[in-house]
DNA sequence: GCCAACGTTGGC
DNA sequence: GCCAACGTTGGC
């Protein structure tokens, strides 16, 4: 799951312990919180959009899908306008911290993992904020700490 | 339903 | 700041 860390980082994570991620608007990305994530899985906390874009630390998801409450906020900038408590758009999930890496595992040494080529955030174009990961690719980066 | 225009993402 | 890549919007 990518963050950009000056909006919230992993530091903000182990701050508040569990936290919900809202503000997602993509379909894709609300799609794998709402159908395919479990309470208990784990997550790979990305940084985005910063100096060293890489995996920060561990998360794991810590609830069922639920409504994104900012969707109905009309002051919150993740207000839409075409959702209503009713008829809501967007749900996602808690996530709670697990831990935080020392030094973050950056992007470029994803990159120069041969094992971890086919992993989705690393493909030509993505920008998705949500991706999988598999159990092959989770335990080689384990073994990248 | 098509698709051009526009907006966003995010690495560099 | 640049720009490739992609998603969304809205006229037709």
């Amino acid at each position: 799951m990518k963050s950009e860390p000056t909006e919230y980082s992993i530091d903000h994570l182990e701050r508040d312990g569990v936290s919900s991620w809202f503000g997602v608007r993509n379909y894709q990305a609300r799609n794998y919180m709402r159908d395919s994530m479990k309470v208990g899985d784990r997550v790979l906390f990305y940084h985005s959009n910063c100096k060293i874009p890489g995996i920060a630390g561990f998360a794991e998801v810590a609830s069922l899908p639920h409504d994104d409450i900012t969707q109905f906020i009309f002051s919150d900038k993740h207000f839409d306008p075409r959702s209503t408590p009713e008829k809501p758009t967007w749900q996602c999930v808690d996530v709670r911290f697990i831990g935080k890496l020392a030094s973050v595992i950056s992007l470029s040494e994803l990159r120069s993992t041969p094992r971890l080529a086919s992993m989705k955030i690393l493909q030509k174009g993505n920008r998705l904020s949500i991706t999988p990961v598999t159990d092959d690719e989770y335990e080689i980066i384990q073994s990248l700490i």
